[in-house]
RNA sequence: GAGCGCGUAGCUCAGUUGGCAGAGCAUGUGACUUUUAAUCACAGGGUCCUGGGUUCGAGUCCCAGCGCGCUCACCA
């Protein structure tokens, strides 16, 4: 950043030196009694008249400023709202209009005076006094169009949060929601546990991780990609029903869907199995919905207002099979053989622009054209169920046919957002699964041998699933963008 | 990691064929005691992302780099 004040920030700054010159403090003091700025205004009745109402305090930032002579009208927010304050010069004391004289659009202000109103019916504070609680130096955006560069937006969030009330609706509400999931997981007796973010073995997930170093112990450890294994071990422990909301860190690209740093649940039921999970997630993102928008239809509107997607989350929500699926959109009836060129060339032909590798074994084919093709028009929620079992190392497999595990993978808004599976508790089997994993080296599951010691000592059947916090907020709030619903995206530094 | 697009005043944006750097809001000064994006008058404000190149002359054309966005790849 630029080392030299700007024009605006030497203005700012004369008038922090005269109000020191008048003895008043820029940045202000501790105070007592003040109240959100929409409570006050809800406290207005129309019988209180011009300024009969309570003498009430308040504080917010100055986000509009008009001034007449000797009377002001500054429009103040808070976290709750926006209020009118009139500054009368015959309320005011000296000290107060020597404030008043020296104010800018951005600073913070505390007053207090009695409630009322004005010829047109704007609910004001008519400020007797009037406090400095921090000067800006710094010009907030223009007062009409506010902050819109993404660029600044994410790297100035401060300002984006106050300048533009949508974000702090939206971050609000992302609040509301993990609260939410939290009281519905306790309601149905899952205890919130933590477990480690830096380990030794990364394990739970197929992704690349950071590293990190402990320096005392001269050893590199790695941020988790996944809490699975832990919570596992949790059911090793004794413990029945656990659930963690908390972050996970994976080392790839970055998209409008994908931040390194993101938000999951997972939850553990013993005796449980995927289709229990799937019913549990199924009723928490319908009360979700119910709570916040009072049904279950979510409509996307874009800037316009314009609906551009709707998504109908009434029950029962679809359960179809990855291969019946594939056949039903690509006409490629999987036998677990590999893909026939001519069924390869049919589907490269009608999907143009996308680049099919559909290399290695049958299963990752499979997978392949389901993730690169089919779970992007996934608007309504749909579990998609029996997928190769050798692309899932941590599930039971199927039954019926071993083929396939006993997983589903819930797409909705055309992303996945939530794993389910009936979680494998045979060390034998689960210690064969980490060895002939398919895929990516890097990013495959590492054998963890304390893991395998714990399920050695006995892990009950289990349900087990994950939920992509961050997506499902982007699904119930239309955003875009991962970072629209995430407060401080990863940026790069500026050069 | 690849392709495409963008980067101009504090903010939001124009900028023609390569010819003196523009507007609105914001800011400063003055007027104004009921405004609602207050209004009126006047004034100030620029590393045109960075570094090279072509040219008499570059915001504009060319090359390289940086940042951001979108698409693809990777992935949840």
């Amino acid at each position: 950043m630029d080392q030299t004040p700007n024009i605006y920030e030497q203005e700012r700054r004369q008038k922090l030196t005269k109000l020191r010159e008048a003895g008043i403090d820029p940045f202000g003091q501790a105070e007592s009694g003040i109240l959100p700025l929409a409570d006050l205004k809800a406290q207005y009745q129309t019988q209180m008249g011009h300024d009969g109402g309570p003498v009430v305090k308040g504080s917010g930032r100055i986000i509009l400023k008009r001034d007449m002579g000797k009377l002001s009208f500054l429009t103040l927010r808070d976290d709750s709202g926006d209020l009118q304050v009139a500054l009368d010069k015959k309320r005011l004391d000296e000290r107060g209009w020597t404030i008043r004289g020296l104010l800018d659009l951005g600073d913070l202000i505390v007053v207090e005076g009695p409630l009322g109103t004005t010829n047109k019916g704007e609910t004001t504070i008519w400020a007797s006094r009037i406090e400095m609680a921090s000067k800006a130096l710094l010009p907030p955006p223009a007062k009409w169009e506010g902050m819109s560069d993404v660029e600044l937006r994410y790297r100035h969030r401060y300002v984006d949060l106050w300048t533009n009330p949508q974000v702090m609706e939206l971050a609000k509400l992302r609040i509301r929601i993990i609260d939410q999931i939290r009281q519905y997981m306790r309601d149905r007796g899952f205890l919130e546990v933590e477990t480690p973010m830096m380990q030794v073995i990364h394990g739970g997930a197929a992704a690349r991780p950071f590293v990190t170093h402990h320096n005392a112990l001269d050893m590199n450890l790695f941020l988790r990609i996944a809490p699975e294994l832990f919570l596992k071990r949790l059911l090793v422990g004794g413990f029945t029903k656990v659930f963690e909301i908390n972050r996970n860190f994976r080392n790839e690209g970055i998209s409008p869907r994908h931040n390194p740093e993101f938000t999951m649940l997972e939850a553990y039921e013993a005796f449980g199995s995927w289709e229990t999970m799937a019913n549990l997630v199924e009723g928490m993102i319908c009360q979700l919905a119910e709570n916040l928008f009072g049904g279950l239809k979510i409509e996307h509107k874009n800037a316009d207002g314009e609906v551009v997607r709707t998504i109908n989350l009434q029950r029962p929500w679809r359960r179809v099979r990855m291969t019946d699926l594939v056949e039903e959109r690509t006409g490629w009836k999987f036998d677990q053989q590999p893909i026939s060129d001519q069924q390869k060339a049919a589907i490269r032909e009608s999907n143009p622009g996308k680049d099919l590798k559909l290399h290695g074994s049958p299963a990752e084919q499979l997978v392949e054209v389901y993730e690169k093709l089919i779970e992007p028009t996934l608007i309504d929620p749909c579990y998609v169920t029996h997928v190769p079992s050798v692309i899932i190392p941590l599930a039971r497999k199927n039954r019926q046919d071993d083929y396939f595990a006993d997983v589903y993978e819930l797409a909705i808004n055309g992303q996945e957002i939530s794993p389910g599976y009936s979680e494998l508790n045979d060390p034998d089997v689960q210690a064969a699964n980490f060895a002939h994993q398919v895929g990516d080296k890097e990013e495959q599951q590492k054998t963890d041998d304390d893991f395998l010691n714990a399920l050695r000592h006995g892990m009950p059947p289990a349900g087990g699933m994950g939920l992509g916090i961050d997506r499902l907020i982007m699904m119930l709030t239309g955003a875009d963008s991962i970072r629209d619903v995430i407060l401080f995206p990863l940026m790069k530094p500026h050069a």
